[in-house]
DNA sequence: AACTCTACGGTTTTT
DNA sequence: CCGTAGAGTT
């Protein structure tokens, strides 16, 4: 046995040291927020290897990409310092995400379930697509409750319980119909050679369930596993655990059960608070001392969670210092409220704080576009997290189809997608044809395409279609040809030899090309990380049996196309999070989870909203009542996990705030003050009501506080906005410089939201020069169009929009601001 | 086969 | 209010 390294127990308190030195037996570490949950398993898990444990024995698994990098990190640092130069490669640490760590398995196993393991891994919109189909098919289409969205998510649901088709139960007509949805996305996954996310862990569950022989190995081999974010556990991630960890008993668990919020997506909080049922020998430390958070804001914390009654008690302690009170302030409507968090964000930063010091939390996205243009305006960078990720944008998902296509034949979901894009003259009526000919052939669609036979097969289209087709067929078989590594150099072919990236460049697209080529990058850097070299096995045998298992294996996945594609595949929004750049955090409660931040913005405190208050079934009282009895708790209690997240996550001072009137969905209301403002003992609380500060956006209500600053008239509607822009924009710091732009991968919501303040503030001048207004009759000259009589205007500023009827080419709508229209 | 229009639906979303 | 999916049109 080694010694140990003094390092691995340093600064440790004892709770965390107890941990830490746990070597052997069942263990659930339940880690308050900042109790140094991440330093602990870290530790523990060079103390392991310390002790003689082998890294390929341990499994260690996380909810997401960002957790489980920064665990490798932490690890190769640890394990550097403390193990004496021994050789120990932490690569061989299974250390993943729940998915990824499936997938792993399921590729190497992909035979014992008859699939390929080059399946495909689905979306939701590959998803989707596969579900219309089905749907279409069985004749549902009509009915709303079968939506694919609907069914989608049932099917997730039995899914994330590990619910097979056949273990539904069919009473009713409609569990019936469901049931065979259910089976019939099962048989087309399995046709097209393809999981869904749900799959990838419920088919893991699968396997270990049908094959013993299989599951014995596993077991045999990961003698320590551990699982992060234990409460946020379903039920197929909870029987993967048992399955695995139920012979040597050497799980550890971590988790905190108040910061479980994800029960809404199948999360069972039980799975944690059962953990000693699981386990009765099992060890149980409690990691409460914080190393975060202020005094006051951790009892502002405590205040809010002390509310839900389905809970453990827990004492979080801090000996940081006090701090100070957490900021509240009351805006007019949510556009205030993002002049309000800009203007306390260049207060921070006048006193010196830096931009990814501070980060603002919001319930839902839509909350998120008027604190970007509040930002904007102030010409504050920040960065969005989440909302549209760039591997769901139309562009990346096609050019990954191609890829995906040259992998995997038999998938028709890719095969539909990319056919005819950019156009080939290949639309229904072909693919009608192409289908019928892979049923009768009992082929993929793309398999018609190939081999000797479908030389005659194509020739049977007419000129146009033929001629795509064949196009297409050499493209395919041409990336089939090339080497599967370096990933760049396939996609890069492709771009260019489908015609993609040009055809995009032709329309102007020049964001999605732009996209592109940011996807060209991500595989660049993809190469560069997965060199075969890096891989290489050591000459000789094996130090030891099964010193090697997994290396050659996880070499060949990673140096190839198909790696690629699995890692874009498990990629999520939250992974373009980047804490070193100097900008404004945005992101959903949700998200935060996991991060800290010295100063931390909790926006949007009404009622409705945070707690969030679907309102279904409101018509029907007796449903209504019933759900305020039973689920509405439940769910009210998990809306104050949330805030309880929102809140542990700062370090220094909580800003707080909430909108008078909100807009939502187009209807606007005055809100209230959300129930769980009022858990926040008054004495931790700074009250500022800001809601008098400027004129509110509607217009109407002239107001003034007297400390509230200069009162900024905004222009009755209909009149230009310019005046008002600039005297904002002044007021905040006015900045003429073009706001600080986050990369290319940022969301297209962002870069439209930039795009039309900046539209706006440079369309200043030109609009006072020339003022052009039309009225209903005059006569127009349009450079193509010639001449014409305006219909009607509508709309008011830059969106301002005129029907003209022209002489010669009809009636066209047309932009205002954009068209050359002359008065005559 | 490609454009235009309308109707609909819309929380959170670690993968 | 806003985007998008599917129908409807040329």
């Amino acid at each position: 046995m080694s010694v140990l390294h003094p390092k691995i127990l340093e600064g440790l308190n004892p709770p965390q040291r107890e941990a830490v030195e746990t070597i052997e037996g069942p263990l659930l570490i339940l880690a308050g927020a900042g109790s140094g949950k991440t330093r602990v398993v870290t530790r523990r898990i060079a103390n392991l290897i310390a002790h003689g444990a082998r890294p390929w024995q341990i499994l260690a698994i996380t909810f997401t990409n960002k957790a489980a990098a920064e665990m490798k990190r932490r690890v190769e640092t640890l394990v550097a310092e403390t193990n004496f130069g021994a050789h120990v490669r932490v690569n061989d640490i299974w250390l993943s995400t729940f998915h990824s760590f499936c997938a792993r398995l399921l590729r190497r196993e992909a035979e014992a379930l008859g699939y390929s393991k080059d399946f495909s891994i689905y979306d939701e919109e590959d998803a989707s697509t596969l579900l219309k189909e089905i749907i279409k098919r069985l004749g549902l289409g009509e009915d709303k409750r079968y939506s694919p969205r609907n069914v989608r998510q049932m099917i997730s649901n039995f899914k994330s319980q590990a619910l097979r088709p056949e273990e539904i139960e069919e009473n009713s007509f409609h569990e019936r119909v469901v049931a065979q949805v259910y089976r019939e996305y099962q048989a087309g996954l399995k046709k097209n050679s393809a999981l869904d996310f749900d799959d990838l862990l419920s088919q893991a569950v699968a396997l270990f369930r049908d094959h013993p022989t299989i599951l014995e190995r596993y077991r045999e081999r990961f003698r320590y596993v551990l699982v992060d974010e234990y409460q946020d556990t379903n039920k197929c991630q909870y029987h993967l655990i048992q399955l695995l960890g139920q012979a040597h008993r050497n799980v550890c668990a971590t988790g905190d059960p108040d910061q479980s919020i994800y029960a809404w997506r199948g999360a069972d909080v039980r799975n944690i608070l059962s953990f000693e049922k699981d386990f009765p020998e099992a060890k149980v430390v409690k990691l409460e001392q914080n190393y975060r958070s202020t005094q006051r804001i951790l009892l502002a914390a405590s205040s809010v969670i002390e509310n839900n009654s389905e809970r453990k008690k827990k004492d979080l302690w801090t000996e940081n210092a006090e701090g100070q009170k957490l900021s509240f302030t009351i805006a007019g409507d949510e556009q205030l409220e993002g002049y309000e968090v800009a203007r306390q964000v260049e207060q921070l930063s006048r006193e010196g704080r830096r931009y990814n010091d501070m980060a603002v939390f919001y319930r839902t996205n839509a909350q998120s576009r008027a604190i970007e243009t509040a930002l904007i305006q102030a010409a504050i960078p920040y960065q969005l997290v989440g909302g549209t990720a760039f591997y769901e944008r139309r562009e990346i998902k096609d050019a990954l189809a191609y890829l995906r296509l040259v992998v995997n034949t038999k998938d028709d979901v890719c095969f539909r997608r990319v056919i005819n894009v950019p156009r080939r003259a290949l639309g229904d009526s072909a693919l009608e044809t192409i289908q019928q000919q892979a049923a009768k052939n009992g082929t993929s669609l793309q398999e018609t395409l190939d081999g000797p036979a479908a030389e005659m097969f194509i020739s049977t289209f007419k000129p146009k279609p033929r001629q795509g087709l064949v196009q297409f067929a050499r493209l395919i078989e041409k990336l089939r040809s090339m080497p599967p590594f370096p990933v760049q150099n396939v996609l890069t072919l492709m771009l260019d030899a489908s015609g993609l990236r040009l055809s995009l460049m032709e329309a102007g697209e020049t964001e999605r090309v732009d996209n592109l080529e940011e996807l060209v990058n991500a595989a660049a850097e993809y190469d560069k990380e997965n060199d075969p070299a890096k891989f290489r096995l050591p000459e000789g045998p094996p130090p030891e049996p099964g010193a090697y298992d997994g290396m050659e294996e996880a070499a060949q996945r990673q140096a190839s196309l198909s790696g690629f594609l699995e890692n874009s595949a498990l990629l999520a929004p939250t992974d373009s999070f980047d804490p070193d750049s100097d900008k404004v955090t945005l992101m959903t409660l949700h998200m935060a989870k996991g991060l800290e931040f010295p100063f931390v913005f909790l926006t949007g405190m009404e009622e409705g909203l945070l707690p969030m208050i679907r309102s279904q079934n409101v018509a029907d009282p007796d449903v209504f009542y019933a759900r305020e009895q039973t689920e509405d708790k439940k769910a009210v209690e998990e809306e104050r996990r949330l805030v309880y997240v929102g809140i542990t996550r700062a370090r220094e001072k909580i800003f707080i705030s909430r909108a008078q009137f909100r807009r939502r969905f187009g209807k606007g209301d005055i809100t209230q003050p959300s129930r769980f403002l009022g858990e926040i003992p008054d004495k931790l609380l700074e009250i500022s009501d800001r809601s008098q500060a400027m004129w509110s956006q509607s217009g109407n209500a002239p107001l003034c506080a007297p400390d509230a600053g200069p009162v900024i008239k905004r222009p009755s509607s209909g009149e230009p906005f310019a005046a008002f822009e600039r005297e904002v924009a002044q007021k905040f710091g006015d900045s003429n410089e073009e706001p600080v732009r986050s990369s290319s991968r940022s969301s297209r919501r962002h870069d439209q939201a930039l795009q039309t303040v900046v539209d706006r503030l440079l369309d200043v001048s030109e609009s006072q020069e020339e003022p052009a207004f039309l009225d209903v009759g005059d006569r127009v000259k349009h450079p193509q169009f010639g001449l014409g009589t305006v219909e009607s205007v509508s709309g008011s500023g830059l969106s301002a929009k005129v029907r003209v009827q022209f002489h010669s080419h009809g009636p066209k709508q047309l932009l205002l601001s954009l068209a050359k229209l002359e008065r005559l």
